[in-house]
DNA sequence: CATGAATGAGGGTTCATTCAT
DNA sequence: AATGAATGAACCCTCATTCAT
């Protein structure tokens, strides 16, 4: 995963990832059919939380609160799964060939769906999507910058629960 | 660009550039010196638009009304690259290794630096993170969505000045 | 060897030395790291006699009688070497460029300082340079002509050592 | 002739050449029908006081006077045309497939029969090789070593006309 | 469970050369 | 007299994959 994540899928080849694990090439064909296997594989490990996630949402009420929950487990997800999240976001072009069933993009529009409502207006619907990417972006563009990333994590969960609840017809909470 | 966009950078190789030109490989090695140099010509033709507002933003004073005028720019830039930005955001792992990768990331933390206060508290400074992300996360998303174009594009401006709004202290408008 | 010896390094092309090999060029590359590790190994092989020459000589005392025993075993190298000797000649240009085209270069300078004495008068010291080339050129233009190789060899070893008794002062040995 | 001196005959490029010249590549072509053809060009320029050498030569009469003229004038044209011998000889690989009516060693062959007497001695007749080389080697092994180079040719054609008249049976000149 | 050896297909790149203009 | 554009052939090299052992 860390050669996927660093290097991408295409650029990551059998030989790095056999060097890397101190086995021969033809070791790792004992083990995984086809180089797509291996990452399938990892996947499985990684999306579990999000599938969870996925499936635990669609047995809630769709309230605020169901949706305030859902970005707070996601939240967690992301920070969980990072190096997965950052594969996924930086290889989609690679993804869109690998045979894992739903892509990223699919899923996260069905958790979209959980979010947003289809009948509200575009801005809001709107908000309902930033607020799921603001903890992407989030991850990506604070990476480098300073300070504890835990508490990063908790601010820009703050933003995206204020944009669902903005969408919701609710006042912000005003920070200052 | 269209085959770059669609395969990502690796998995496009100079003969299917060539064929779909409808020349020789040989010929490509005429007009670019190397498969970097053609995807860097690309970005040259399509961030002309970026710098232009960068350095624009520069020289306005650091107002809320230079905020909101720096993000309708933005907008506008954006929908005129689409492709490009596509690429971007779904090849991020080749970019880091293009010569162009780390520029334009620069360029977003610049543009970044004009949209934020640094002493700002941190969820208002991730909201102008997300309002620059909100702009691109509606065009990704909402690709293949019903609807207007031009119309999510404003919506998706207006969330993204409103963010900046409240991170400047004031309620956003509330839309329902 | 052969092929490179033949035809030169650059114009000898790795499908043509799989060809010879009856393998694959890509079979080449599990044994070789590159074309140019292909001929350094080759390189390794033969040119240890040479270096263990090298070795024993520095650990002689600098005396006439030392030098033409050098010349001897260097006579020997020469022979036993013949076809690597060939191509260092007839490639020299490549050579430069080859991570070992160096040391073959200083290697023979090394056994020149073993031969000649710095101090000597300048044509003497070129009678010791002319001594060790001797063996070279009468390899290199004795090669198509009639003789056998052994006598040959052995008269222009004579040469050389003709050469540098003259340059240690003595009259060298009148064939006729 | 600077450039196929310095790096080989195949490692330079048309647009190498082209580039130092200040033309583009098709402008060569208006001039020289070949690659070949140019370097073949810089040939007929260059070797034709060789040429001349030896025409020369096979007039006079077969003499040690003679002989020792020819070195002198050879010691001179070698001197003259530097960067034409350093490339013929450290490019023969290349030179056996080039058009060049008499190749390099074909000239130094018919150079060498006027020089040494077929039915001397094989010692002999080595020492007459050995003299043509002598400069030869000279000039490849003391071209970085300090001292004027026109003091170091007169050496070298000192110790080679030293080696002929050994061939005639005469002592050497001892030079201490 | 693992490996050494091998392969076919394809990668990006460079070359000498051509030709209409 | 010169050039911009193009090309076919070949180059070195890397890849995912296979298979007998």
């Amino acid at each position: 995963m860390e050669l996927f994540a660093e290097q991408g899928y295409e650029k990551t080849s059998l030989r790095e990832i056999a060097e890397r694990l101190d086995v021969t090439k033809a070791a790792l064909y004992y083990h995984f059919k086809t180089k797509e296997d291996i990452i399938v594989s990892l996947f499985q490990d990684l999306t579990r939380p999000m599938d969870e996630l996925i499936t635990w949402g669609q047995e809630q009420p769709r309230t605020l609160e169901t949706k305030k929950e859902i970005l707070a487990r996601y939240s967690q997800a992301l920070a969980a799964a990072a190096p997965l999240f950052r594969f996924m976001h930086e290889n989609q072009a690679t993804m869109r060939d690998l045979s894992i069933g739903e892509t990223f993009k699919e899923r996260m529009l069905v958790l979209l769906e959980l979010v947003k409502d289809p009948d509200a207006a575009l801005t809001d619907q709107i908000r309902c999507v930033s607020a799921l990417f603001t903890m992407h972006a989030a991850m990506y563009v604070l990476r480098d910058a300073e300070g504890d990333p835990e508490e990063k994590r908790e601010a820009a969960l703050e933003v995206a629960i204020d944009l669902v609840s903005q969408a919701h017809g609710q006042a912000p909470r005003v920070t200052r």
